[in-house]
DNA sequence: TTAAAACCATATAGCCACTATAAGGTCAAT
DNA sequence: ATTGACCTTATAGTGGCTATATGGTTTTAA
């Protein structure tokens, strides 16, 4: 198949497909003779593969790290429950650190009503004053 | 004063701060015959301001628009009500979508644990499968 | 048969908010 | 005279695409 079948099977711009392949994470395919990217189904599982990950927010760096253990089936898996575990963090992190952020743009955001002037708005003086922390 | 003591006063690297000059989110201040940058007690008031907007994850652009409120001190304050409003719902919808990915991430964590080979690993293949949607 | 539409190719720039690097000028102290 | 700390500009890199420009190829419809 060509690239345009293969990035409507999967749900990617043919784009991002040259970009994986310029990254490394996914095989030049062959080329017909005038230099059309030919694709065979391992392409279609190898880019679904990418797209489950990258869905999870994993970076391009961690999906070549686990493509990297699928070549080693005999290893133990350890190495990438721990990057899993990694990145369960990295998210939880990621929210706790938003909530706190909410918390402080809704105590900002209390500090004012509509219908004021802009000289007297509760928000721009919050911004204004150091009393942000 | 120059831009080190501006950046240091602040906590800012000075590279940030003539970025910031670029952006048009800083006056460019007077300079000296040697062509330094000179900057007022209004600098360190404004740099301020857009760390704090920062901090809060304001965009520049946002920065922008909130400074063009300043110079029109009689308008109503909605406006920038609105603004807040709008970035507290989108930090909102940050935390609920990390919320999703945190129990799709646990719940593909749950399907293996150590000490299996790579072949048989839970992770790689709850990520190869489509079962994960 | 020809002309348009749809597809493919490469190369390059843009997004965001910086951060890093290179290459050099200025100034005070040793 | 030289070291070191400061300043200047210009340019490239980060991540993961996405958009644009320019041009070749194939398919379809008039």
């Amino acid at each position: 198949m060509r690239i345009g079948q293969l990035a409507r099977s999967v749900g990617v711009d043919t784009q991002t497909i040259r970009f994986y392949e310029r990254e490394g994470l996914l095989p030049p395919p062959d080329r017909q003779d005038n230099g059309y990217r030919i694709y065979t189904e391992r392409h279609v599982e190898r880019l679904a593969f990418i797209r489950r990950c990258r869905i999870l927010e994993l970076s391009l760096a961690e999906i070549h790290e686990l493509q990297r253990y699928q070549g080693a089936p005999h290893q133990p898996c350890r190495a990438i429950n721990t990057l899993l575990d990694d990145h369960i963090a990295q998210v939880r992190s990621q929210i706790t650190d938003l909530q706190v952020l909410e918390k402080q743009l809704v105590s900002l955001r209390a500090s004012c009503n509509d219908d004021r002037e802009i000289e007297a708005c509760g928000v721009l003086d919050g911004l204004s004053e150091g009393s942000m922390q």
